[in-house]
DNA sequence: AACGAAACCTGCGCGC
DNA sequence: TGCGCGCAGGTTTCGT
């Protein structure tokens, strides 16, 4: 669900509140959604950080590193230890007594226990891209001619760039005036830098403002954001173009729900 | 090698 | 009211 900038407020929640917590007992719900796990190998060990990698959470314990997404609907809650809730998949129970909780109604979330010595050079953290901020102009636009399909999906594909997701893909191309459809290598390194810098100043902007909060639930307690108000094409569908006044549409792109000006982007 | 489509899941809103 | 369909902020796997 949450892409580099909700993740990313998230993270800094989950690092305030759980810092330097030990783990007294881990309850599995539903199995798929661990890998890597044996019975006692958590206990007693401490959060000694979370940090953010795209839109990876992961948490660094004393001997383990969990490496976790929370895909599309995933949320992590702290509460007390009360009773299972509704999708709750996974729990950390700590010394304390408070709990994290892993949440995800459709069960595509995924933690994954994993070594230090390996966690970044296996999947899946393996083959991820830099982060826009991290990518200079020359890389951007070189990777952009080799390959063949559209920018939008260039843009999601976290091998490719990091970070983005679907409603900042659109909210970057229409900053750009791209049209999402557009091939890579027909993009010109003029339009290539254009859609670095508003990749950077999209990202951080969202995430100085808490992310996006859509579809009406929480990206996880007590944790909403603000960008969705900021949002010039995404879901917008049908209604007038900030800019031209154009009716903004909804098209498919590589699959996914695109928001589109024909008049702005070309 | 690289692309598009399907798969992974559940719930909600819409049209009939 | 009830049913079927399409859709949801993502990634991996499969087939071509």
């Amino acid at each position: 669900m949450p892409e580099g900038p909700e993740v990313e407020n998230i993270v800094n929640t989950l690092k305030r509140k759980l810092f330097n917590k030990k783990i007294k007992k881990v309850d599995i719900y539903y199995a798929n959604v661990i890998t890597g796990y044996e019975d006692n190998i958590l206990d007693n060990q401490y959060i000694l950080d979370i940090i953010r990698l795209g839109k990876y959470i992961i948490f660094k314990l004393t001997k383990n590193v969990l490496v976790s997404h929370l895909r599309m609907e995933g949320r992590f809650y702290i509460k007390d230890n009360e009773p299972k809730l509704k999708h709750e998949h996974f729990r950390l129970t700590f010394t304390d007594n408070k709990t994290l909780r892993f949440i995800d109604t459709r069960k595509f979330g995924r933690i994954e226990i994993k070594d230090y010595n390996n966690y970044l050079n296996t999947p899946p953290l393996v083959n991820l891209a830099k982060e826009p901020k991290d990518m200079n102009i020359e890389d951007f636009y070189n990777k952009l001619q080799k390959k063949r399909t559209n920018i939008k999906t260039a843009l999601l594909d976290q091998r490719f760039i990091l970070s983005i997701g679907n409603i900042y893909a659109d909210e970057i191309l229409f900053k750009s005036k791209i049209d999402p459809l557009r091939k890579t290598n027909n993009i010109t390194k003029k339009e290539a830098n254009e859609i670095l810098i508003n990749s950077v100043e999209i990202l951080d902007e969202a995430t100085k403002l808490g992310g996006s909060t859509i579809y009406t639930f929480e990206i996880s307690e007590n944790n909403k954001g603000t960008y969705q108000n900021k949002l010039k094409v995404h879901l917008r569908e049908n209604k007038p173009c900030l800019v031209c006044g154009n009716n903004i549409e909804k098209i498919k792109v590589g699959g996914r729900g695109t928001y589109v000006c024909k008049n702005c982007q070309k």
